[in-house]
DNA sequence: GAAAACAATAGACCATTGTCCATGGTTTGG
DNA sequence: CCAAACCATGGACAATGGTCTATTGTTTTC
């Protein structure tokens, strides 16, 4: 699909559509057509964008983003991907706590107002 | 205590320190001697600038902070401060929730390496 | 076959969240 | 008393994550 449905249909803006893929974090196949080069996505780039967007809503940067696509994809090898994949769960753990504990502040001040 | 002291104190840099003061998320009662404008901070802003590291970590961004600040402090009243500060203790849970739901989507990936 | 809609690229622009620097005044330790 | 260390202010700078614009080329549609 072309880059429009695929922004309508995921909810993501054309532009940052191309930022992302500017980005390595998605990829399309382009020059279907030979006469313009229009991106071509394939059907699951909207699964992937939603991840992506997900991904980001938690906290996520564009560089452990990069750096995760760079581990589950190419010839990297598997330990090296669990390597990986296992830090950025941490670090999401980690962040999770921090959230809760904040939260937990913010009820005890409610209760005392 | 002086800037110097809390930066110390607080491990947050002097520069952050003005910053978040001039964005009103702390407050020094400055002119204590008369001869400079040193500002002087209550042992408290300790306290504070440790709530506001972990809200910042959190996800929390600096105008998230100006609304719990504008609402818990000055004649705001009850209702609205409850209002605010429950706002935002909805929106910690929910990106909690969306880190949760990555995490489980990163051990899944792990499961398939 | 012409206008409207869509796509590409490059680069400017924006807000956010600090961080650094220059300048100049104040305090403090030896 | 004087140098080193500290503080203030204002403004420049930087990175991040987009977003917008201008220009140009391609489809689509009536």
């Amino acid at each position: 699909m072309k880059i429009g449905e695929l922004a309508e249909r995921s909810g993501v803006t054309r532009d940052t559509i191309r930022f992302y893929e500017r980005n390595g974090l998605i990829r399309s196949h382009p020059g279907q057509s030979a006469t313009n080069n229009y991106r071509d996505y394939p059907e699951d780039n909207l699964f992937q964008l939603e991840f992506l967007t997900k991904a980001r809503d938690a906290g996520m940067s564009i560089s452990d983003l990069q750096d995760l696509v760079n581990a589950t994809k190419g010839s990297c090898d598997m330990d090296a991907a669990k390597e990986v994949i296992g830090a950025k769960i941490s670090e999401l753990k980690e962040r999770e706590e921090q959230i809760r504990s904040v939260v937990l502040f913010l009820e005890e001040s409610l209760q005392k107002l």
